[in-house]
DNA sequence: ATGTCAGGTCATACCTGA
């Protein structure tokens, strides 16, 4: 099962390279992120005549998230972050499908540091933070992915030295990162690999994809009971270089078939005590 | 500091956000 996740920049401007790379990868959930679409222009035909079910929450001019499915209707179960009624941006869509909760997410820019923009980032991830603490709790698989608009460590920024006081590296944005993290969250492609240097987004300025002048920005994050069954992690990089194309890459995950719990729990009593009788 | 996109408008030239 392969689940991705695909800052847009503009779903109906993009179109082409977004069905076009639906039809070479066919991942079977997709989190898009930055539609800049009102609900009522999103590409529902378009989608669909590819395979997909979708569910979307737009916005005029800006930001916008969606999920979508092969084969499968979403079933929406969050639509923006509790915590701030006031908050009108398009940001968070939650879903459950087949078993899964995913939760797609476009977290602020944040630029520049200092301002208004810069603390709306940190309220943000505050309330990110919290929702994420709860899925925890709740107990079942989740992923949470998107586009958290932070390069986690300096692995991740093609000149991190250039970066520390852009929003995007902002020691305060990397530590409510690790934070989140640490509630018990697995990033998939640094765990898959623990030293490469993966990019997911190049400026559009100074030739930056041909550089592989690049930033780690788009993430995928594993519940625990998830994370075991993770296979491969990737980015869709030649995407990047393709006619009228996002900023963004696609990035993407590949799991294993979920166990079903009831073997599961048959498993774990059998297997120590097969172990102590080999050993006496 | 520079630079490139897309969307939107007191629109065919500029503004914002990224």
């Amino acid at each position: 099962m392969r689940i991705a996740t695909y800052n847009v920049n503009g779903i109906n401007g993009r179109l082409p390279v977004l069905l076009k790379w639906l039809e070479l990868r066919k991942p079977d959930i997709v989190c898009l992120q930055e539609l800049k679409s009102p609900d009522e222009r999103f590409p529902e035909a378009a989608i669909q005549a590819a395979g997909y079910q979708a569910i979307w929450h737009g916005q005029k001019s800006w930001n916008g998230v969606a999920i979508l499915a092969r084969a499968a209707l979403p079933t929406e179960t969050r639509r923006g972050l509790p915590g701030d009624s006031d908050d009108l941006q398009s940001r968070y869509l939650e879903a459950e499908i087949g078993g899964l909760t995913i939760g797609c997410l476009y977290a602020p820019n944040g630029n520049p540091w200092p301002g208004p923009k810069f603390e709306y980032k940190l309220a943000w991830y505050k309330r990110f933070s919290a929702h994420a603490k709860k899925l925890l709790a709740a107990g079942r698989p989740t992923i949470l992915a998107g586009d958290y608009n932070v390069m986690p460590t300096e692995l991740d920024v093609y000149k991190p030295e250039r970066w520390v006081d852009d929003a995007l590296f902002r020691i305060e944005v990397r530590e409510a990162y690790a934070k989140l993290l640490k509630q018990g969250w697995t990033d998939a492609i640094r765990t898959r690999h623990p030293n490469a240097r993966i990019y997911t987004f190049w400026d559009y300025f100074r030739n930056a994809y041909a550089r592989n002048a690049g930033l780690r920005i788009d993430h995928l994050l594993l519940s625990p009971d998830v994370a075991p069954l993770l296979k491969a992690a990737g980015v869709d990089g030649e995407v990047r270089g393709w006619e009228k194309t996002s900023d963004h890459a696609p990035t993407w995950i590949e799991l294993a078939p979920a166990k079903k719990a009831t073997s599961k729990k048959r498993a774990t009593p059998v297997k120590p005590a097969a172990k102590k009788l080999a050993k006496r």
